[in-house]
DNA sequence: CTTAGGG
DNA sequence: CCCTAAG
């Protein structure tokens, strides 16, 4: 009879007809949330429109209006430099999935007054071409790099006070964590209330809050929102050399990234589970990094207009989201490039960013990306001051107040490694750092477009209380570039590049090296950060409680990309260095997991991973269909070798003769036909099938 | 993005 | 696990 086929496909033994039946992809993708792809914008813009901000407050004293009533960032002229902006975050928007709901959310910054705090991180800015005052600029944000550096020119910490502890990292994390302040709109998701969402701005280290959280990602995928900010700059050297001057920025340890987590209701912002690592890592390591987010000017001043960065994603399944560049990584072999350019250039009115609250929170979807690219204004400033530029012996002592980095949001599950988290947000800290940016210098207020001046004719040595200094992300702006207009600096993207330097020093010192014991070269990043977490036995999921504990190590991490920053070849093409991804950790199956797998197979069949997935992984994060399908291959084979030539984690003889019952019953009956009728039953699907519920 | 396979 | 060609 027609309606027991139904019920029980193979009618024979077993195995059930595939509860879930195929749905048109478009179909289940929906369920899923769905991103646009818009939102490219992330946080360096946002850093972007915050630099811009204080820029402005610098100089003039405080010309914003916060039209949005939190967004403005009032900062008083002086205050610039301890004075942390708030920013905010504001999830752009939810998707629901579902089930895992997945919800992707941008974030938004805004500024609210005394809470934005800028911690230069680390920041690179690439020269100009030729400047004649300052022509290679190169900042070194490693310690180690300061002594190397002949100091021509100290940096004195213009204020002495960011400790990095202090009020700026500190406080940025809760601020911007602080769901109260994000006026986060969430809405739907509310499943997950139990996911934690965990915002880290950026050291995990960093304070009580973020212990709470900490360990705990639990459930589902914890975004981590990292933001970059220059130090506070306890000290900078500008050794000025003949006509070149390096910048360096220290960053001291800690400050530099720390990051917060900051586990809220903020939204869950469970992806699905789906590809989710995977995506994340190809997004990171996306070779694209270069392509330099291309931001269009902040417009910092106009908080109404522009002040806001929304920045939101549409795209899918993004896991992690990095400025632009994550995007375009993500999309990379297709159209990244593609969705750059037409993201920026799409300018989105202005949209108010609660609007853009609002609709992410509906969880519209359509929101235009425009809106919640459109950056504008400066990507990040720096801002030095305290006037100190006396020059002495002809050198002119700088103090830069915090140099700004873009800010990189990332989701990662929450069942990732401390490790992969380093990684993540190493990569994405090289990617930002790694983009095209530009430096440009204001004095007074005023852009110095001609590099070839010196300091001197620009005014530079002499008083200039308000120098500034801002990164641009090297978009073709017509007014916001600086120096130059579109040069690019190229930082390597590579967070490696440069073991010569000799920075790994400080970052190993940092954290990596104290939580995991002692990160074997340091070389680059990536490894440490596999080190780190092969080293620690993760078991699959959640190990978060280690997380804790490594917290710290995320700080180092910054360390490196300072490195990866300071070593700024000018003209170097970048290298390409974007390397791709290191290999993912390894990750064996589990015999739980390789049940779940044979379960799912025997209801689903085989060439349907993706439901597979969902099925059976769909919280497993790091599990991707394709993993899937490969443990299969991989079963059927270890089930068709001798006990004695496995290897590995025994698998129970009865899942392994599931398996090759299940193999063979669906290699007959393509998994395709399901709906229908397989007559002559293979076989023997296990009666085992038959259980199966689900 | 998914599948399906080879490496 | 990775990478890719094909859908």
């Amino acid at each position: 009879m027609v309606s027991k086929k139904r019920l029980y496909y193979g009618g024979f033994d077993g195995f059930r007809a595939p509860v879930v039946p195929k749905a048109p992809r478009s179909l289940r993708r929906n369920w899923h949330k769905k991103s646009s792809e818009g939102s490219e914008i992330c946080p360096f813009e946002l850093l972007a429109a915050v630099a811009g901000k204080l820029l402005e407050e610098s100089e003039s004293s405080a010309s914003s209006t916060g039209s949005e009533g939190k967004e403005q960032i009032s900062i008083p002229k002086d205050g610039v430099k301890q004075e942390p902006l708030d920013v905010k975050l504001k999830p752009l928007r939810l998707e629901y999935l579902d089930q895992g709901c997945c919800a992707e959310s941008g974030f938004v910054h805004e500024h609210s007054n005394p809470e934005l705090k800028i911690e230069p991180l680390l920041t690179d800015l690439p020269q100009s071409d030729n400047d004649s005052g300052l022509e290679h600029a190169s900042v070194v944000t490693t310690s180690d790099f300061l002594k190397e550096v002949g100091t021509n020119v100290q940096l004195e910490a213009s204020d002495g006070k960011h400790g990095v502890d202090g009020p700026l990292s500190g406080d940025l994390c809760d601020v911007n964590m602080d769901t109260n302040r994000a006026e986060l709109h969430t809405e739907a998701v509310e499943k997950q209330s139990e996911d934690l969402t965990a915002v880290k701005t950026c050291s995990f280290r960093d304070t009580g809050k973020s212990s709470v959280n900490h360990g705990v990602l639990s459930k589902s995928y914890s975004s981590v929102h990292v933001p970059f900010f220059s130090d506070p700059v306890p000290s900078a050297c500008f050794p000025k050399h003949k006509g070149n001057v390096k910048i360096g920025i220290r960053d001291d340890d800690e400050n530099s990234f720390s990051c917060n987590h900051h586990s809220t209701k903020m939204r869950a912002f469970r992806l699905q589970s789906r590809a989710g690592y995977r995506r994340i890592r190809k997004i990171l390591t996306a070779k694209y990094w270069k392509a330099a987010p291309k931001l269009k000017d902040y417009e910092l001043s106009n908080p109404t207009s522009g002040g806001v960065n929304p920045f939101d994603h549409n795209k899918k399944n993004m896991y992690m989201r990095k400025c632009c560049q994550a995007e375009a990584a993500s999309k990379r072999r297709k159209l990244f490039h593609h969705s750059l350019k037409s993201d920026y250039v799409q300018e989105a009115s202005s949209e108010s960013i609660s609007n853009l609250h609002e609709r992410s929170a509906r969880g519209d979807k359509k929101r235009s990306p425009a809106a919640s690219k459109r950056a504008r204004g400066v990507t990040s400033s720096v801002i030095n001051h305290k006037g100190s530029f006396q020059s002495k012996d002809g050198h002119v002592k700088f103090s830069i107040k915090s140099f700004k980095v873009p800010e990189l949001h990332v989701e990662m599950p929450e069942t990732s490694t401390v490790g992969s988290l380093k990684r993540t947000i190493m990569e994405a800290v090289t990617a930002i750092l790694g983009g095209e940016l530009h430096v440009g210098v204001l004095v007074q207020g005023k852009k110095v477009r001609d590099d070839n001046r010196t300091l001197q004719q620009t005014g530079i040595s002499l008083n200039s209380d308000t120098l500034g200094f801002m990164l641009e992300p090297n978009l073709p702006q017509p007014s916001e570039s600086l120096i130059q207009e579109e040069h690019p600096l190229l930082l390597p993207c590579d967070t490696h590049q440069s073991p010569a330097r000799g920075p790994a020093t400080p970052i190993t010192d940092l954290g990596l090296s104290n939580s995991l014991g002692d990160p074997p070269s340091a070389t680059s990043l990536d490894n440490q950060v596999e080190m780190n977490r092969e080293s620690k036995p993760l078991p699959d999921e959640v190990s978060t409680e280690e997380i804790v504990v490594d917290s710290k190590a995320l700080v180092p991490v910054p360390a490196m990309n300072v490195e990866a920053l300071s070593i700024v070849p000018l003209n170097h093409k970048q290298s390409k260095r974007s390397e791709l991804s290191q290999r993912r950790t390894r990750r064996p199956f589990s015999v739980s997991e390789v049940e779940a797998l044979v379960e799912a197979v025997e209801t689903l069949g085989t060439g349907r991973w993706r439901d597979v997935k969902i099925r059976a992984f769909d919280d497993a994060n790091h599990r991707t269909y394709v993993d899937l399908k490969d443990k299969w291959k991989t079963l059927v084979h270890t089930a068709s070798i001798s006990p004695q030539q496995r290897r590995g984690e025994p698998v129970p003889q009865d899942l392994l003769d599931r398996v090759l019952a299940a193999h063979a019953y669906w290699s007959q009956h393509q998994s395709k036909q399901q709906g229908k009728h397989q007559s002559e039953g293979v076989g023997s699907p296990v009666k085992v099938c038959l259980e199966l519920e689900s």
